[in-house]
DNA sequence: ATAGGGTTAACC
DNA sequence: GGTTAACCCTAT
């Protein structure tokens, strides 16, 4: 198995980008400039067809160039030079260089026949490879299920299948090729390149801003100042010498590829060009590094000298094995390693094991193009797939932009949102909500199961990163995601038995909660009116304050026990779990507020009939909660005044429904025989400052109707009289409220503000 | 914090 | 249905 170091990804889509530019007839010199461009180093095996497309683009372009030079190069056939279709276009190509004239040299020395290039060329065309984009183009056109219909579609290729589907470059015409090979079938797609001929194509390469490239335009326009073919072929040659250093970033390529080279006295000569005064073709240092050593090979296929190679590398690869093994087994490498995934069943040998690879949905598309590939025989494609399933992993890692995750994402998404717009919608729209809730989640599941459970059967793996180790697995039944703490984002939630849930188990769970909740909540209110009525009807009943005040604490402590069992681990436990879910539902823009009402539907997570008093207990306690310490304060002085002054009831919670004082207050207000009546209406009016904590599935209950006493409005009055002033016009209702503090009860600045208003109606000289 | 208009429910 | 008192909402 070759040892698989870690390369920079960043040279995957230069490969690609250089394949397809390859197989659309992009200008040499703009190949042989990108080829100088890729960054970092990269595997031996990547890059084959790379250089396979580019060496026969340069071949196409040699022979082409002798073509159009017949007359004065390459014209004497040698039969050694004759080519085998089984060779391939880059040993070709350094058989041809090693022919070609040197500047210093008469055309008739070459031993090379243009012939023979241009029929190799010209065969060699039907058997080219396809580049991994245009294979990709295949699957995805190819009515194939393996593919999502969505990425289908994302790619544009579903209306316009253009591709055979063979593995193959599509075949054209030698005509074709060689009266315009500036413009293929594919030229569309370089349409912003100038159709240019062949021979201005190679007599004035174009060169963009690559920088390296620009000494090639500068040796062009130099050579052709000279108007001689041998110049042009020393461009040839030398953009060949660009694709070296291809080579020699594949770590030794040149080692395992270098063709034998008779001429021994070749290498000087070449190197000679460079130093013989009047040249037509000036190279820099750097270029002349780039050119390939003398290649003093024995065996094609094994190590040879070169000047470039890098020893210690190529010692490591003296044993290449076999095409297809080794790429079927690299594949395999390159799954495990850049997808973490496991073979379920995998040969030993290439293509009669057909790999089947069961990957996660992540990689789910390019894992039918690896095996599709993998059976299709062509073993370079192996790497092409595989190339697409490190690229589909990048793409789940950076955005989910094409992977069927990307798609379920959005679906997540689109699921939270509409989630997050349930308490606003109607039962039946909450059912449908938690429908596609449920049928999202199973879909999930059943990737998840069909994938992760696969693939977990032997080893388990992090639903985010795909890496094994000490994971969380959740405890839901029907759940088998298991993810690294440090993947999760957020903290990790467990319910009281410390069982792990997942966001998604812990999410739904949460919405399943919230919509049995909102199914009991008609009959919580129900209960609750009831519940309210029966008390009104015994505090109506009862002569004895006292009692009535024992009434209310024994009523108020229950609802404090309630909030006691609130707060029972087992209860804090579930509630950790919501919480997770809404600190996760948090961490996505989209449904970030949904956790309100998530927490709202727990607070109204109550039976129907016991838990009538739970609906008003949680107002109260979440009112308690919510509310500001300066209103805590304000309202626990107003409690306590009230009960201190009129009560005498020592241990209520500090902060209650304003129920006792006020039906206190009421019953005061009674005995002045002022409005009798006003004391069987209690109307529940909860003021919005003193409950921040709306329920938007409950009525906006009103806060209850206190009508003023005579105390109250004498107060009022002196206070008004006491502090209004002349000159400012606004009314300091703050200090009037404190100044009449211990007979306003339960008052607030406004309540005041709109009672000296009704008393300036109905009397104005007031 | 305050003012002012609006709303609601009880009462006539 | 009109009136009224208490409460609510919003602008400043």
């Amino acid at each position: 198995m070759a040892p698989i170091r870690r390369r920079e990804p960043t040279s995957r889509p230069w490969i690609a980008a250089i394949e397809a530019l390859a197989s659309s007839e992009t200008d040499t010199s703009l190949l042989t400039d990108l080829v100088k461009k890729i960054p970092g180093e990269f595997r031996e095996d990547e890059g084959k067809n790379a250089r396979e497309l580019v060496c026969w683009r340069i071949l196409e372009s040699l022979s082409l160039l002798q073509k159009g030079n017949s007359s004065t190069t390459l014209s004497k056939p040698d039969s050694s030079a004759r080519f085998s279709l089984s060779d391939c276009c880059e040993d070709v190509l350094r058989k041809v260089q090693c022919r070609l004239p040197r500047a210093n040299q008469k055309s008739t020395e070459s031993v090379m026949s243009g012939r023979d290039v241009e029929a190799f060329v010209r065969d060699k065309r039907s058997c080219l490879p396809k580049s991994g984009l245009e294979k990709l183009k295949d699957v995805i056109s190819k009515e194939s299920d393996l593919i999502p219909f969505s990425v289908k579609e994302m790619s544009g290729l579903l209306k316009n299948n253009r591709s055979d589907g063979n593995a193959t470059r599509p075949q054209r015409s030698a005509s074709d090729t060689f009266e315009n090979p500036l413009v293929g079938d594919l030229s569309s797609e370089n349409a912003t390149r100038p159709q240019r001929s062949a021979s201005d194509a190679f007599e004035n390469p174009p060169v963009g801003d690559l920088s390296s490239g620009k000494t090639v335009m500068s040796d062009s326009a130099t050579a052709n100042q000279g108007g001689s073919s041998a110049p042009n072929q020393l461009l040839v040659y030398k953009e060949y010498s660009n694709i070296a250093s291809l080579n020699r970033k594949q770590d030794a390529f040149c080692a395992q590829k270098v063709v034998e080279c008779k001429d021994s006295d070749s290498f000087n000569e070449r190197r000679n060009v460079d130093h013989v005064p009047g040249t037509v073709v000036q190279h820099s240092g750097r270029e002349e590094s780039d050119l390939p050593r003398e290649p003093r090979v024995e065996n094609l296929r094994e190590i040879t000298t070169s000047d470039n190679v890098d020893y210690d590398r190529v010692a490591s690869k003296k044993l290449k094995m076999s095409s297809t093994v080794g790429d079927a087994e690299l594949l395999h490498n390159q799954l495990q390693d850049a997808c973490n995934i496991e073979k379920i069943t995998q040969g030993t040998s290439g293509k009669e094991h057909g790999l089947n690879i069961r990957a996660d949905e992540s990689i789910k598309d390019c894992e039918g193009f690896v095996e599709l590939e993998t059976r299709g025989g062509s073993a370079r494609f192996v790497n092409q797939g595989t190339k697409s399933v490190d690229g589909s992993r990048e793409n789940s890692e950076h955005g989910f932009s094409l992977t069927p995750n990307s798609v379920r994402c959005g679906e997540v998404k689109d699921t939270m949102e509409h989630d997050h717009q349930a308490e606003f919608l109607s039962d039946d729209e909450n059912d449908e909500i938690l429908i596609r809730n449920n049928t999202f989640l199973n879909s999930q599941y059943s990737h998840s199961q069909d994938s992760l459970a696969t693939l977990n059967g032997t080893k388990k793996l992090c639903m985010v990163c795909k890496i094994g180790g000490q994971l969380l697995v959740c405890s839901s039944v029907s759940c088998q995601r298991m993810v690294h703490e440090k993947c999760m984002g957020v903290a990790p939630t467990f319910d009281a038995a410390r069982s792990f849930y997942c966001p998604f188990c812990a999410y739904s769970q949460a919405i399943s909660e919230y919509s049995e909740s909102k199914k009991k909540l008609p009959l919580a209110r129900k209960a609750l009116v009831t519940f309210i009525n029966r008390d009104e009807y015994r505090v109506r009943n009862s002569s004895n304050i006292s009692h009535r005040a024992d009434q209310n604490y024994l009523k108020e402590s229950k609802l404090c026990n309630e909030c006691v069992e609130q707060n029972r681990p087992e209860n804090v436990g579930r509630r950790e779990i919501e919480n997770s879910s809404r600190k996760y539902m948090r961490d996505m823009p989209s449904v970030s507020h949904d956790s309100s009402s998530r927490e709202r539907a727990r607070d109204v997570t109550c039976g129907a009939n016991e838990e009538d008093q739970y609906v008003a207990s949680q107002a109260v306690q979440d009112s308690v909660l919510q509310n500001s310490k300066s209103k805590d304060k304000k309202i626990a002085h107003k409690q306590h005044v009230g009960t201190e002054k009129e009560q005498d009831v020592s241990n209520q919670p500090p902060v209650l429904p304003c129920e006792p004082a006020k039906t206190t207050h009421s019953n005061l207000a009674k005995s002045s025989g002022k409005k009798k009546k006003s004391v069987t209406h209690l109307s529940l009016r909860v003021r919005k400052g003193e409950q921040q904590y709306t329920y938007p599935s409950l009525p906006q209950l009103k806060r209850k109707k206190i009508p003023w006493s005579n105390a109250e409005e004498e107060a009022l009055k002196e206070g008004v009289r006491k502090f209004a002033s002349n000159h400012d016009r606004l009314m300091p209702w703050k200090t009037i409220l404190e100044f009449g503090g211990d007979i306003f009860v339960n008052r607030t600045t406004i309540d005041l503000k709109d009672k000296w208003r009704n008393i300036c109606k109905a009397s104005p000289k007031v």
